[in-house]
DNA sequence: TATGAATGAGGATTCATTCAT
DNA sequence: AATGAATGAATCCTCATTCAT
């Protein structure tokens, strides 16, 4: 798939990728139909097979996009930085994206939970020696005696489920909280969480 | 459907119960088909359809097993034990049924990932309840100063995401750490975890 | 199909045929299924299957077992009998039989909508060969000038198709008569129809 | 559905209720296939399912487009006209229905038989309106001494089945008078039948 | 005589995709 | 660039019938 040339081309591109995200975060891939997207997407069904060859590119388009920047906050992960700070701080960017991009969230935990089969590549690839190097980073700051001692991996994975389980669990986290908004409280409690225990003593 | 009476019944309801837990937790309900539930069962397609009503049937049948089973750990948290290792030892008890039952867990994730359509009143019911009860189990602990002050609910959805996540999102895991057994460090990181976090000072 | 020999058979086999014509005379032959006439008999499916060889042989022993009936008021025009009176009393007795066997007219009406497949036959052999007799008494009534001159085989039609009506099409006479029962004013009006048709002036 | 718009969708519309006219009044619903509808209408069976969203919509259309024909002659009842040949006229054209439209007399014959489950509302509402007062009107006549005294709702059942009985037991009529035409010789018969009913002395 | 278990042959409907314009 | 029309390949489910006991 080339990128898209002309205006209306790039409108309808994004308009597709919207109404993707909407209805495969929802249903997932094959619980979705063309008929629902195209409807979302207002445009015919034939129209969106237009710009992408099939429901699949559809949903792997979505999951490019989506990778860039679902890394994208531990790219920012700064060495030089304060470690504690840093580290609450790539928690806390984390946790807004499960309140402002809940779909992305959910999208990718559905593809993960199938199996990867669209992704493991890049799970293998990209993900994992970003992770690398970021632990690298973190035993730095252990070996320094910035932070705890801790297992650099299991951290991450910890933040990562944290943080996302507001975005993939949402409804049952309604269900127990009821009406009151989850991820204020959420963000204070997870701000304890990780400074407990990782200042050191 | 009462509860099967004869040898023969009690056998393959059991067979299509877990062929019906192998296939939904890999695809999803929409995502799977009843040729690969009476495959993996070793059934004829209208023989499954002689014990279940029909594929919806299957995937509740399955849920509500789950559900007891899912709920009973947090049922054990017991009042009059000592409170950090109350809930270090059901954090850990969470973490092995990830372990042993990651197929449950994954079945779980999808049901609430895709909005809870079959569980939601039993979320909004006896889970709430459950853990509105603990909950309060939590605070006097806190308020006797036996564990650190921590808010009950989000304590609760973290013993939850903490240990879930190495079941479901298990391929990203694996991806991440090779072939390493995940479990065992993920047991040592999340006991430093709560116990760093629960300790009071 | 040879004829029941023991008590417990001939009481089965009386059995499926009542349940055969509650169900058939509702859903015609290809709309009923074997289940919903094993569930009116109280007998299990294989059971059903015991006794008559197939679904077909049920509906064509019901067949069978309704002609017998169904002929027999015709056989019973009395060519000595009063002829205006004897006419009369034949519609009448139709009309009975409309009010007191609707399942068994019903039957009958959707056997001859599908083009009769099964009996056919029976209408081109016995009764052809038993309407021409009764022709030949009628007009023998009219040569001799006891009934007005009206043409027999229309006019056996026309009590046919008057008396089954109210069986027949029982539900649209009802919807527009109401809660009123259609019989009583029926035999009253078809009794001033056929005498003012066929009494000579 | 709304009505169809472009030529084709015209002609397949229409197209796909010939066939379903021609199956449905033959088999009925139950026993009636899409194959069989679609083989009648030259189209793939998802080809049929583009125009009407089930099987059971296409019957349903059907039933529509069939109960406006059906009491359109009711309707031309004239109530300044002469009563008896009001009476005589209405009688014959649906005698002449009854010859032209027989498939559409089947269906609605099918209909009835089972219970009426597509149409009754129409025939508890509409039908009985019209009939109601078209009663008035014959009652009229019967009060003024233009015609004898009857039920009026009787006669208008005697019309319809004596009519209709030409079609819905097309085949019992035809094995009984052989290959002669009956339908010429019924309206001589019924002719003579209503007016020797109706005309007063 | 009776029935629990099993199935092959459909049958209605869905859906991604292609065709024609 | 867009869409009405069409379809082949599933997919869930039904049902008369058979099997085994």
């Amino acid at each position: 798939m080339t990128k898209p040339r002309t205006r209306i081309q790039q409108k309808n591109h994004a308009v597709i990728m919207a109404a993707g995200l909407e209805v495969f975060s929802q249903y997932g891939f094959r619980g979705s139909t063309l008929d629902q997207v195209a409807e979302a997407a207002g445009l015919s069904k034939p129209n969106l097979l237009y710009y992408f060859p099939s429901k699949e590119a559809i949903y792997q388009g979505l999951l490019v996009e989506l990778l860039e920047n679902w890394l994208e906050p531990l790219h920012q992960l700064n060495p030089n930085g304060n470690p504690v700070e840093e580290l609450l701080g790539y928690a806390q960017r984390k946790l807004a994206m499960s309140r402002d991009y809940p779909r992305e969230s959910r999208l990718f935990a559905t593809e993960i939970l199938q199996g990867a089969p669209e992704i493991k590549p890049v799970l293998e690839g990209e993900l994992r020696t970003l992770v690398k190097e970021k632990c690298k980073v973190i035993e730095g700051w252990i070996a320094a005696g910035q932070i705890r001692k801790v297992d650099p991996v299991h951290l991450i994975f910890s933040i990562w489920s944290l943080t996302q389980h507001y975005a993939d669990f949402d409804v049952q986290v309604r269900a127990i909280m009821g009406e009151r908004d989850p991820f204020a409280s959420a963000a204070v409690h997870l701000e304890d969480l990780f400074r407990q225990m990782l200042t050191p003593t």
